[in-house]
DNA sequence: ATCATAGAGTTAGAAATCCAAACTATTTTC
DNA sequence: GAAAATAGTTTGGATTTCTAACTCTATGAT
């Protein structure tokens, strides 16, 4: 039976099972789509750029501290990112009124129909991948995804300082 | 032929559902491996490698056509990679003797003694973060890992490739 | 009030990654 | 035996992302 004291001997396999498969299926996904974005050839953004423009849509006004976060990079690594969509007018950056210390991010017109545009092709071409799935394993697919989403998201309202989830922006 | 006649009205069908998740999902997990595959001090290798000397390890001679199809890159990325890895003495690189313009790769050692420790590391940090997971949300995850596998995974080794990755090599 | 300190973000410099184009070497085909 | 095809490498460039050092702004201690 298994015992439920710290999983040290029992429980491996199930654990690392799933591990084991995570890690050998999550970067064959996520290489498929970059290939596909890269096959866009309407609106030329990497995976990472499309999901700072969809965060935005969700969080306008936000600081580039949150998306660094969001996005798992530093700093240093989002500024750059996010000058570059500046410099494309995809996105609007201007200085706090509050606290001039903070940036306040926030999307173009020009950003929010290309965001609309990458994304309706992104998970479009992403979807017709998944077509041959069956409603019943595209909710187990969904039901995955919630899980991984609760023990991998950035802002974990839980635990967000555990030794695994050390994020980069602070060291 | 698409088969959402009936999920026309409502918000969206279960594959776009499933598409926009696992858009938003994997790319945090596929961070989240990256980061902590940064963190391990010992052997300082990049998810996409230690892929590659897993793969070496699972199908020893393989090609290099072989490896960078199930990587999904191309030939020149995936030579410059092995290169590296040559260099770093953790394969073994040689000219195949039936047929001279193949090169058959193998993990030296020093590779395999590498790979099983950074796949430990790797895949066990992973599985501390997935502890939180019940053994039914572990299988859940499981299974819809394979199933994705099958959409995804680039043709199986010692095998024909049917049309699997075709994406990389021109658009 | 003033100066020290901390926080948010940018810039600079370097390293890694990856691709397309051009090239070499080998095998197959005609 | 020449031409075409195949496997891989080299070259050159674009992109990404890090660390370290910097600027600017807010807070706080005295």
């Amino acid at each position: 039976m298994t015992t439920n004291q710290t999983n040290e001997i029992s429980n491996e396999s199930t654990n690392e099972q799933c591990a084991r498969i995570v890690f050998e299926v999550v970067p064959q996904v996520m290489q498929s789509m970059r290939i596909e974005m890269r096959r866009q050839r309407g609106s030329d953004l990497s995976v990472l750029q499309l999901r700072a423009l969809a965060y935005l849509g969700r969080n306008p006004g936000s600081p580039l501290s949150a998306l660094a976060e969001h996005a798992g990079l530093t700093l240093p690594s989002m500024s750059s990112q996010v000058s570059g969509l500046v410099a494309r007018s995809l996105i609007d950056r201007s200085i706090s009124p509050e606290d001039r210390r903070f940036v306040t991010l926030t999307l173009t017109e020009q950003g929010k129909s290309v965001l609309d545009a990458a994304r309706h092709n992104a998970q479009g071409s992403l979807a017709k991948t998944l077509e041959v799935f069956s409603a019943e394993e595209c909710a187990t697919v969904i039901e995955a995804m919630k899980l991984l989403e609760r023990v991998f998201a950035p802002s974990s309202p839980e635990h967000s300082q555990t030794e695994a989830s050390k994020q980069p922006a602070k060291a």
